[in-house]
DNA sequence: TTTT
DNA sequence: TTTT
């Protein structure tokens, strides 16, 4: 009965951001790639040598929103999420399946690099933070590693219900 | 100012737990010694080697009330926490410090070992689960790992909002 | 630069191990299905629900010998390792990718569980597990988690140095 | 007896590195205290808030040599390693305990923050990587986020021979 | 003080 | 003592 699924990565988005998505329930859902490179060096040659693995990320609710305000091409990040199977079928009716990490409110999404990212210019994030937090937050009474202005981004993204003053003031 | 503190264990526990203490939020509060054991073979001589580390483990909310209702000594279990460093005094003035790993509703617990656990009998723990969830849930439509009959947790619905007199009431 | 890809399971195998497959370096391979299930309650109905996830793993090394040996159908156990993407193609030169969590010699896999496991009847694995840790164990004074007659492996001394004929040899 | 012992932390050093020192094995070890700061917005007040915690690290072997060239106060990393507590004594004679977070070879380091970290100037680390990594680096054939020139290190510092034809191919 |  |  027991389980436990936990994807722990740092990496680098492999490009901006597409466009939010929403489910049913409201909540937005972000797609992007995540590249992680091992670098070793090689015994026999000396050779510096590198691999790069990439991985589909998929944000789920606030965590979506912040990723797509504040991050870009590059952005190096932390990410915890699990693992997940996706079973689609392609025109031809054909099975396929992808495994991606989903990082929910169960996860965590932290931006590393220390320089202060900027909102993404233009953005068309038309997301009333305020209201929708109010209606899902964590209960009241719950710390959180919440950021505020800044893009960072810990066990978010969910509902915990809470107070009205909690929302208001972090966006996520 | 990312920030990431993360502990996971799976160990035993040293005795059985002790009682639940309340904050002053209302949260359960249980600490509990967990034992975890790395064995390796000395490569000189062949024998077989192993060393033992107790941590200090501390539940708050839900969690605490799963252990405390379902476990005992001996049982194993998986947790994800945080690590905390305590400052305390002796009777003579002197400072002390005590690490600790934080297992809140952040943090998870899991029982292993498949047997099925019975509740600790005459369990004092006067506690609906199921109305407590209820009210503190996390949002509608979202999994979690619920607790509830089962004799697991993760990330359950506690809170531990904070009073400042946190480390007064509770003397770990 | 930086990079990190981890990956951490607790599940049971959906299947005895199948047969070792060696790498031309003579680093065994084996794979397995691992299911992980999270349990939650629907907020709405108050109905128990579980989701199951299925993973592929690959175990390479000395601890894919020890999985054989002594895990089997319904076996708990607890894993880290990597997420790594395959391409390879279909017989009629489609491209498709499978995602697998690796547990090479920097992952660690540890049985669960508590009942002593009995080595598998009639294992078809003439392994030294001595004298292959021996030649190319950790140095000396090193603790490491040696598996030998015990049924637990932590970063093994294991190789899986390899050919170029990689994926053709493997055929997950 | 199964074990797990893990710590995962991202935050930055409190100081620069002091002085290597080395163990009877010839492994040098560097303590160096890291700060892990969350932050979250109290319910009530609606004010920001925000917790470091200090952790004690013990780096040991090579990455402890990698840390006192590459990092200095306020540098940013990734570390994965295992909690420790260590019973020492103060010259009264009286019992004292200290918890450490000890990453050693079976530990990980990261970099991170992107900027590229300089060498310390005036560095007294008179260490031949190259020489040093090849006496006791980790076995042939095995592949390792090698650090050399790169300031990085992943499960480095141990040794664990393999077949020289690995690297050659295998990236991975 | 656990567990194997 | 870090960082934001």
């Amino acid at each position: 009965m027991a389980g436990v699924n936990r994807v722990i990565l740092i990496g680098n988005l492999g490009a901006d951001p597409a466009e939010l998505r929403y489910m049913p329930s409201g909540d937005a859902v972000l797609n992007v790639t995540l590249a992680t490179t091992e670098t070793w060096k090689d015994r026999a040659t000396g050779e510096k040598r590198e691999r790069t693995e990439w991985h589909k990320i998929v944000f789920i609710g606030k965590t979506a929103e912040i990723v797509k305000q504040y991050l870009h091409k590059g952005s190096q990040i932390y990410v915890e999420g699990k693992l997940r199977t996706r079973k689609w079928q392609t025109p031809e009716g054909q099975d396929r399946y992808t495994t991606e990490v989903v990082v929910d409110s169960f996860g965590t999404m932290q931006m590393l690099g220390g320089r202060q990212e900027q909102p993404s210019s233009g953005s068309s994030v038309p997301f009333d933070e305020e209201a929708h937090y109010q209606g899902q937050g964590r209960p009241a009474g719950r710390p959180q590693t919440a950021p505020a202005p800044a893009p960072s981004s810990s066990a978010p993204a969910s509902n915990y219900g809470g107070s009205s003053t909690y929302d208001d003031d972090i966006p996520f």
